[in-house]
RNA sequence: CGGGAUGUAGCGCAGUUGGUAGCGCACGUGCUUUGGGAGCAUGGGGUCGGGGGUUCAAGUCCCUCCAUCCCGACCA
């Protein structure tokens, strides 16, 4: 392709919407174009890029046996209603209605549809096991689309879903994604974790993340360098960290006038986080449930969720009213000891390991030391409630544990019956019983993954794109086109190179050298073929992008060391 | 949905006490130049986000709506 004819409108300045390198670089190179909040357009080098990596997604999927199909963006509303969603997914999905009044959302996801097209086609155990996969654009109507194409409203994902006649047929058939996951996110040039993830009340199970390390990525991850232990923040397991070592002291009221906060109680006391327990009162489905953690860590709720049975709607903190009525206090005074009424006390585990410590007295202005355990209250559930903290035992090996960001690129799950049965996805086994599908599902985030990508390969100039998602391998700039050798040797080495098949760019342009070799740079294309005054001495220069200096070669070994290159980089 | 900010040429921005709307880049033309974002000359391009109000006069002041970005909440 030439570049004199592309389009590839590069900038030269920062847009002012963008913030994080990813985003930048998408506009400035020309990759991508906003239409509106949330949603972008492709520009061709963009275009090319995202059909890279979906090639790879479908090279994978088709080698782990996964069969290709399309379903429709547009979804009847009886679909969504059949497994309860259409109201589950509230405003976050695009509604519409045709013409004769008729509901219809654009998918944000698509398991009802493949359920219901297995249930009407598959009827017996000798169908399956089938995975079938989609590449298709999602619509969520996101409350706040952020940094371009990691969180947008339109996104392109590739969906699987996996059918079995039963749960060891689901082990193998996610083992099979599992490992396409980890093919496709290397061939993508990607470092990556994979992630213990909740999968919360959406039941279901083996619910897992790969998450690419970034500064900007949206989730905390908790790792282990050593057993190579990772979760999820939410997820991550807490090891009981502490050792008595003192005495059970008289519990004692201490006067602390407005001292409301685990800050104010530091500064006026002069004792560190560590010492207090703090109470946190929430108003559950049908009950206030006090939830206890040390002062210096924070409650998890999702462990707290999992703990009640109860979905992430139906707890929130308790406001002011409630406050007052279960402790009998202002807010900032609460405790365990003496709380009035119908209230579930949960305990972090770590908290029976602690001696003498802080709590609030129920009473204004008013806490109480030295309280134990055991000695001075008893909960209802002592639990892991707790965040994990950097420096946390890792709960495999004991390690310190390590917390880093993440950008999640794929998620894969264990569903078991829910959607089959909710949409009645049954099959007749041997011995001629109905019995549900078992399910599986497994998603790939397109645009972010190529967004991802970027995040990882860029410097100061630009991006630096991995052999196997460049949108073209070589670009050969001929550093002065109105000079007629260069311009005849750089046309040779382009029509050659498009002959043996390769993606190829020629900078055609008629603009100063430092022009091309910046646009080549922004572009992060790998490899670089220079061709200047050295011609006359039948020499060219190849410079990769991802280095520093540049190669003089015989013009008559240019395609065969490029070749070689690219061979060895794919 | 709460908090903060921004909206002026394609892009990045300036515009003072209200008084003829500007700069750089980009774009068109001509000449010179040509190994890391050239120089000179010349030309074109604006509902100043929309609507309303105050005023002799509004990019500027007031009201309102919209859009965009950031932080938070939320996110099968």
């Amino acid at each position: 392709m030439r570049l004199s004819q592309l389009l590839v409108p590069t900038l030269r300045e920062i847009p002012a919407e963008a913030e994080i390198p990813s985003h930048i670089l998408m506009l400035k190179a020309a990759l991508m174009r906003k239409l509106a909040s949330g949603v972008y357009i492709y520009l061709p080098l963009g275009q090319r890029i995202l059909r890279k990596v979906e090639q790879i997604v479908r090279e994978e999927m088709d080698r782990a046996g996964s069969q290709e199909v399309l379903m429709a963006a547009l979804i009847p509303a009886e679909l969504l209603k059949e497994s309860g969603r259409w109201d589950v997914f509230g405003p976050e999905m695009f509604k519409l209605k045709d013409r004769n009044e008729r509901d219809f959302c654009l998918g944000p996801t698509h398991e009802e549809v493949f359920t219901d097209l297995i249930r009407n086609e598959v009827k017996s155990y000798r169908q399956l096991p089938l995975i079938l996969y989609q590449i298709q654009t999602k619509f969520r109507d996101e409350r706040r689309p952020r940094f371009g194409v990691m969180r947008s409203r339109e996104f392109i994902m590739k969906d699987a879903y996996s059918f079995d006649v039963d749960w060891e047929g689901l082990d193998k058939s996610f083992n099979k994604m599992y490992e396409a996951y980890c093919r496709i996110f290397d061939r993508c040039g990607l470092k990556y974790l994979v992630v213990e993830a909740d999968s919360g009340a959406m039941g279901g199970k083996d619910s897992k993340e790969f998450m690419v390390i970034s500064s900007i990525g949206e989730a905390a991850i908790a790792y282990c360098d050593n057993c190579g232990y990772a979760a999820n923040e939410e997820k991550a397991e807490c090891l009981i960290n502490q050792e008595i070592v003192e005495e059970m002291l008289p519990k004692e009221k201490v006067y602390t006038p407005n001292v409301r906060t685990i800050e104010e109680l530091v500064n006026f006391l002069g004792i560190t986080p560590n010492k207090f327990v703090k109470t946190l009162i929430y108003k559950g489905k049908d009950n206030v449930v006090a939830a206890l953690v040390r002062g210096d860590r924070d409650l998890n709720e999702t462990k707290l969720l999992n703990i009640l049975g109860i979905r992430e709607e139906e707890l929130e903190l308790a406001d002011a009213s409630i406050v007052e009525k279960v402790t009998g206090a202002k807010v900032g005074f609460a405790g365990p000891i003496g709380l009035k009424g119908e209230v579930i006390i949960i305990v972090d585990n770590e908290i029976p390991e602690m001696r003498n410590f802080i709590v609030g007295a129920n009473e204004t202005d008013y806490h109480i030391k030295n309280v134990n355990y055991g000695r001075d209250f008893k909960a209802d559930v002592v639990a892991d409630i707790k965040n994990v903290i950097e420096g946390d035992k890792c709960p495999r090996c004991g390690s310190p544990l390590k917390i880093d960001r993440g950008i999640e690129v794929g998620h894969i799950f264990k569903l078991g019956t829910k959607y089959s049965d909710a949409l009645g996805a049954k099959y007749v086994d041997e011995g001629g019983n109905e019995k549900p599908i078992i399910m599986g599902c497994y998603g790939i985030g397109i645009n972010r993954t190529v967004a991802a990508i970027i995040e990882q390969h860029h410097d100061e100039k630009g991006i630096i794109w991995p052999m196997s998602v460049a949108p073209y391998h070589v670009i050969i700039v001929p550093v002065n086109v109105s000079n007629e050798a260069q311009n005849r040797v750089a046309e040779d080495i382009y029509a050659v190179l498009q002959k043996e098949g390769i993606e190829v760019l020629i900078d055609d342009r008629d603009l100063r050298a430092g022009v091309k070799f910046n646009d080549a740079d922004l572009l992060g294309i790998p490899i670089r073929i220079t061709v200047g005054k050295k011609v006359d001495d039948g020499i060219v220069e190849i410079k990769l992008r991802e280095k520093e200096e540049a190669e003089e070669v015989k013009i008559s070994d240019v395609v065969e060391k490029v070749k070689n290159i690219i061979k060895e980089k794919m």
